[in-house]
DNA sequence: CGCCAGGCCTTAC
DNA sequence: GTAAGGCATGGC
């Protein structure tokens, strides 16, 4: 495999590689040490399948080390928007005591850019699931239907196309513990397969119009919707309502709660700065989330 | 035992 | 357009 490196003078705002992967907003990264979501430090590698090539990432001091199968720079810019200038979109960000806590405690935390299909089919099984579980399923999906890849010596597998999900059975997705998210999974993936829609395609579109398009996919809602939204397709400004942010505006930002799901986005859009919500709303996510 | 988890679907109004 | 009820599964 090919090896390099990313110094830290090439990734403004520096990187927190473990909060960017175990934050809940990837469920694409897996640790060698299988020890996700414990709260142990990783200083270990993590390791992905995209575009078919093998990427193996650890965090070095401020920086990452990488081994691929192919010259991994590119691909990890892309997959976790090294690009991004942190320290601009923090100042970007109100002087909000709750946002600036959470920036401070995994600063270096980047939003991703997973590919859609696997991201939409990942935030379908996230419905009423811990992040822990919604992990799992990736996992199970990937060893019962992905592609296996020799690299290294080792196996890896690529997540499952969409013509091998739309080819399982909902009984099956049943066995590996989807729930009722199984005939979700199915029928999106045959969609996809069949051609009838891509989520890709949502990205040449308007936020708001993306969100609403991308609800075309069965188990797919708006919160569902904004998810693929803001760590697929680069929708920045978006903010997923799901129930930690609900309990966050119900106890900080009262007067954001409109009622409707686009109103309340709206508002909380406009509170957490706008143009870059999605940066201040991941932050506040996972801060709440691993509080205590 | 009950409650909850990055909600969505169908049905009824 | 909004409101209620059902839905799988596992951890606490």
């Amino acid at each position: 495999m090919e090896r390099g490196t990313i110094p830290a003078g090439d990734l403004p705002g520096g990187i927190d590689l473990q909060a960017t992967v175990e934050s809940g907003q990837s469920y694409c990264w897996f640790r060698d040490d299988g020890r996700m979501y414990e709260g142990a430090p990783a200083d270990g590698w993590y390791w992905t399948v995209a575009d078919g090539e093998v990427l193996r990432v650890r965090q070095v001091d401020d920086g990452l080390a990488w081994e691929s199968t192919t010259d991994a720079v590119p691909l990890l810019t892309r997959l976790h928007r090294l690009d991004d200038d942190l320290p601009a979109i923090r100042t970007a960000t109100p002087a909000d005591p709750h946002l600036q806590s959470a920036y401070d405690a995994y600063w270096g935390m980047r939003l991703v850019a997973d590919p859609p299909f696997r991201s939409l089919i990942s935030f379908i099984c996230s419905a009423q699931m811990r992040v822990e579980r919604i992990h799992a399923m990736q996992v199970a999906l990937a060893e019962a239907y992905g592609e296996p890849i020799q690299a290294g010596g080792e196996t890896y597998h690529a997540f499952p196309t969409p013509d091998r999900l739309a080819a399982a059975t909902e009984a099956e997705l049943r066995d590996l513990g989807l729930g009722y998210r199984a005939p979700y999974v199915v029928e999106t993936a045959r969609m996809v397969a069949d051609g009838e829609a891509d989520p890709a395609e949502a990205a040449e579109l308007p936020y708001e119009e993306a969100r609403e398009w991308l609800t075309r996919f069965v188990g797919v809602g708006q919160k569902v919707a904004d998810c693929v939204c803001l760590f697929s397709l680069g929708f920045l400004q978006a903010v997923p309502l799901d129930t930690w942010i609900r309990t966050a505006i119900a106890e900080y930002y009262p007067d954001c709660d409109r009622g409707s799901y686009a109103e309340t986005s709206r508002a909380i859009r406009e509170r957490l700065g706008g143009e870059y919500a999605g940066y201040a709303q991941t932050y506040l996510f996972h801060y709440l989330r691993t509080r205590e």
